[in-house]
DNA sequence: TTGACTACCATGATTTCCCATGTTACCCCA
DNA sequence: TGGGGTAACATGGGAAATCATGGTAGTCAA
């Protein structure tokens, strides 16, 4: 019942290793596979990421939805035939594949975004743009609503 | 069900801690997660926070929905993203992130503001200034609603 | 043997916990 | 009703634990 939350910025070093934020690693405690989930974001660059066990939830849901429909192919090969499972080291690091890096553009810092079930690595840089495009359109949106109203 | 009503002020330590008000805290005594949850407001200079109960109820409503919609995107991230969970420390204290004191633009001090459901944190003069401005407001509305009628 | 990956160790910084203090609000009783 | 006592609370500082990070050594496989 715990929600990844908040952003943290943490380094990526010569290896390609990153920190994962000790309060989400404290969220995936107690789950079958001792570390995350990764894979391309479908809309944005950035990388997609969980424990496993809610992969194994999207895995039924997405059968059970439309195992079948046109959507069905691409989506599931998109996340299941991309996502990588990211051991912990007993420092609590991953170790980013050199082709997820490259989708989210991520150099010497990654940020760690949280989204409640989920969460996304970002190049920090980038995530900042994204965000204060998504706050900009909230306001908007705020603002028309007020509007309406009037 | 309590709510969070009235206003306090309260001292910054050096190290970023704040007391969260007694009443509030017993406000959120028997939540699932023993702190608060805080996050930038989107139209004042101020923290809004609440217990993670509310939170809940927001990521269940946008899990239970298809993860992939496009609406999915922003709400996760202007909710979770933005979002810190602040644990109480044995003394009840919460240590605000510097993001989001500089949100507020919070220095020594910091006033609790109620707000029956969820309350906000404000510098305290800024605070004085936004509600002096409110009720300002208000006469205005008044005002102009009683020349209307004559 | 080389390269890649994993475990292990060291370090500095930060955060958390624990204890002490002053103050205020409340209660009980004479 | 006045006074003393007690409990709750806000606050401060120091100690201990956690965390992020960097480097080194060892292991396995090609």
């Amino acid at each position: 019942m715990a929600f990844f939350s908040s952003t943290f910025v943490n380094k990526v070093d010569k290896k390609g290793r990153v920190s994962v934020p000790a309060p989400f690693r404290a969220v995936l405690t107690g789950q079958t596979f001792h570390g995350i989930v990764a894979y391309p974001s479908l809309s944005e660059p950035a990388i997609d990421a969980s424990g496993i066990d809610r992969m194994a939830m999207l895995s039924n849901r997405l059968d059970a939805d439309n195992p079948f429909t046109a959507e069905y192919d691409p989506l599931a090969d998109a996340i299941f035939g991309d996502s990588v499972q990211l051991a912990f080291d007993p420092e609590g690091r991953v170790q980013l594949p050199e082709a997820l890096r490259e989708h989210a553009a991520i150099g010497d810092q990654a940020a760690f975004v949280g989204r409640g079930p989920s969460f996304q690595i970002w190049e920090p840089e980038a995530m900042r743009r994204s965000r204060e495009e998504i706050r900009r359109r909230a306001r908007e949106t705020i603002a028309a609503a007020r509007a309406e109203t009037k």
